[in-house]
DNA sequence: ACTTCAATTTCACTATAAGTGAAAAACATT
DNA sequence: AATGTTTTTCACTTATAGTGAAATTGAAGT
């Protein structure tokens, strides 16, 4: 039975589906981003494997981010990017907020005179 | 009493306690990544708003991520990247881990020629 | 209103990351 | 050893991040 972790896929095979160049996908696979199975030294990709990438791509061109910021993302999550994120760090970016939002209002009264209450 | 929120700081000092260029900051200002208050047309910037700042910074030089990314990562966090992440891009995921950990000790054993079993 | 001076914006340039084509190298098979 | 295919290397291209310098704008004083 074929399972969706069975690596059978040839590198140019999912290079022509994802409509990459496979020169890519050696590319990412330098930043662990993908690990095809290596028999001999031919590559073989899972149908997983060719979702998972479609995802990264995703982020890439939807979202922006680098590959860098992905592997970070996806790997440790929250942990590391926010769990370490100190609690001050989380306040500055409430107010942040609330602050941008305030200027968003601001601007559509136009205007930039006398300074805004701080909101607490 | 001064406050973490109050925003008094001017452009240039900020600019010199991160050691950045103070144009960076109107950089960072148009993809709204810091929002100072305008008091007439001058920039004053809080405590937090360097805070944050710093943690921008750390995670772009240490965790080598690029504007876009920390926006998305910080405003909307985990809910678009990963609640919205399809059950089994995360199945993919998990998979891409053990392979990638199985793949390792294969290069330590040298061992190139006879297929790994699939870890399920 | 005009001048002055500093803050801001625009323009243009530099450096690094992402991606890819083409040539060279490395295997496996006959 | 020769052939054919995969992979790696080299070099080039485009986009993003950052910054200097010039041009512009706006506030304040006169």
């Amino acid at each position: 039975m074929f399972n969706e972790a069975d690596k059978s896929y040839p590198i140019e095979l999912v290079a022509d589906f994802l409509g990459i160049n496979s020169r890519t996908l050696y590319y990412y696979e330098k930043f662990s981003l993908v690990c095809p199975l290596r028999r001999g030294r031919k590559r073989y990709y899972s149908k997983e494997d060719i979702n998972w990438l479609e995802y990264v791509r995703e982020l890439m061109y939807e979202h922006g981010m680098n590959l860098r910021s992905i592997i970070i993302l996806i790997k440790r999550r929250d942990a590391v990017i926010l769990d370490r994120c100190p609690e001050d760090v989380v306040l500055c970016f409430k107010n942040y907020l609330a602050r941008k939002d305030n200027m968003a209002k601001k601007i559509k009264i136009e205007e930039e005179d006398e300074p805004v209450k701080d909101v607490k």
